[in-house]
DNA sequence: AATTGAAATGCAACCGGTTGCAAAAATTGA
DNA sequence: TCAATTTTTGCAACCGGTTGCATTTCAATT
């Protein structure tokens, strides 16, 4: 049914050749057989067959994306974000949902059949074993939201968690917290490992500061509340650090319950910024990940490595920065 | 790089139609060379091209999915379920993301180009063009939370938002408010007028009731959140229907900030149920859209179409319910 | 053992493009 | 004007598969 190269060039009058060329960037076609070639193209509404010429080319402009984070919100964000710049650059983002696979066997084989030029592995929860199936497929990959590592096994972009978890026991520190907590998302993610140390780190460095640690089941609103609701029966502490700001927001909603004021009979700081968190009835203080520059840089990097797909890893992290609202008091 | 037919039809000493067929549901092959050549493909770690097999073939397996509604969180649930539905029936998501897009023209001829099966296009507030355009070019395609049309130019899945507008009329009458109103997403938006016409009509034919009605600039929190502070300085209803659960959270927010207190000062209903809506701070009263509904019978609809392009456009419509939570009083 | 029909196989053409190469056309310089 | 270049063009082979058709193989039947 749709028109094809052949139909053009018999209604231009020219060889198959002909029309090729004029749609392909930088090819040798005179002024003249390229005009004939647009008319004739235009009348019979014809627009070249990707996925034929990538037979030849090798190039589908595909991308897969790859994601098992459909339920944080803080993912629509990067789903939009990524998908507009790939479409800024004429790349295609075939959207691969990991929600419920744990064998990066599916996912790969299913990529390769599609051609895919790359892959972007957008996850902070996902195994790294992904993104290792997919360099060892000679597929160029990166890893956005991934752990950093001073030699990494395939490009990541991200945030340095273990800092931020520094960042936020200074704080909490800093506003006169004396008992401060950890409340953790999933006990295997490498984000919680990361940021666990970081804040465990100065926490146990600063003395008179009493520190503990727990963890919700994922991260997720029900978690925090669940987590939250579980600590405040028990013997409480001053400020929470949360792994995530879902995971704050539950927390506040079960403290809130509870009839603690915050910030000043506990406080709480998140971590991401997203929408939400924004939100005047939430107001959360938070550590804000700059996901733009996150994902920009991502899309830099893929789109080199798919110029280079020998490039070296590289590791690319960038600062976070606290985000001042309502649920940490101010500095002593 | 990647192995060919070609390569697996030699190790297996086989021609490369046996190769083919063994992969082909339902082709004739025995036995004997269906071994030969599952040892082969597997040894050398073969798996098809689909794209060189759409060539023949004439089916991808790709299908669109077209959207502009990556602020609303309801979407990340949407893309959930849409990419997992897809991929439980070997289908594949390619994104499309219209967020500033207008015209049809681009995203059509990007689709056409890689040759997409159909095309689902998920939004409540996209121009009925971009269907049109897809129908027009002979490519299946479904709406889903498109607007209800006894004779439907495409498929159409949804709820019906008339309907919605009458259900929330009778309930915030029943629950004993007098003054209410309608605060409206976009002004265009088929969904805002939709529901704005339900309301009116019951809000009109019951006695003793005013109704009003006003419009937040987008369905966002920030527009909700606007609309309402604008409208408490006026001479304020006493419960609002608000356009859509984000907006109804804003309009929330506004509310809580001038020390007003819901559901005893004011009311307000949102549409959606929306994650959000049921944290336990926000605990709001809704309209709940079936959306797992919604988009299990737009990828039955899409399937059939693919199987019958001519089939004739068929509008679904889903009822849509109360979801009792705390921001309406009780039935007086 | 011969006949018959069904099942399996390979050949070759095709899907919609791209591209190396040689021939043709246009341009340049003398 | 003509030879030497440079640019444009078409041919034909190829990308990685599928499929109609004729041929071969096999099992069932007599």
């Amino acid at each position: 049914m749709p028109v094809t190269l052949k139909e053009v060039a018999a209604k231009a009058g020219v060889s198959r050749s002909a029309v090729s060329r004029t749609f392909t960037e930088g090819a040798s076609v005179s002024l003249k057989t390229r005009k004939k070639v647009e008319k004739a193209a235009n009348e019979l509404g014809y627009s070249p067959n990707a996925l034929a010429s990538s037979l030849t080319t090798g190039r589908t402009k595909l991308i897969g994306l790859i994601s098992n984070n459909f339920h944080n919100p803080l993912f629509l964000e990067v789903f939009d974000l990524f998908t507009r710049s790939l479409q800024d650059r004429g790349l295609r983002p075939l959207l691969v949902n990991l929600s419920d696979e744990t064998d990066p066997g599916n996912s790969l084989r299913m990529l390769r059949q599609y051609s895919v030029d790359g892959a972007i592995v957008a996850s902070s929860t996902l195994s790294p074993e992904f993104s290792k199936a997919f360099r060892d497929a000679r597929i160029p990959v990166v890893h956005s939201f991934g752990r950093f590592a001073n030699a990494p096994y395939v490009h990541v972009v991200g945030i340095d968690n273990v800092e931020c978890g520094r960042m936020a026991a200074r704080t909490l520190i800093a506003r006169g917290y004396r008992r401060i907590a950890f409340m953790g998302g999933p006990r295997e993610a490498t984000s919680t490992i990361d940021r666990r140390a970081g804040f465990l780190e100065v926490a146990k460095a600063t003395k008179d500061i009493e520190v503990s640690e727990s963890y919700a089941t994922a991260y997720s609103f029900a978690a925090g509340r669940t987590e939250m609701q579980r600590l405040l029966k028990q013997d409480r502490a001053d400020a929470y650090f949360c792994g995530d700001d879902v995971l704050s927001i539950g927390a506040l909603s079960a403290i809130e319950s509870a009839n603690l004021r915050v910030p000043e009979d506990i406080g709480v700081i998140g971590l991401n910024d997203m929408e939400m968190a924004r939100w005047e009835n939430i107001n959360l203080t938070t550590i804000r990940q700059p996901i733009s520059q996150i994902i920009s840089s991502s899309i830099e990097l893929i789109v080199a490595a798919l110029d280079d797909p020998e490039r070296h890893p590289e590791a690319r992290l960038f600062a976070c920065e606290i985000v001042e609202r309502g649920t940490l008091r101010p500095t002593q």
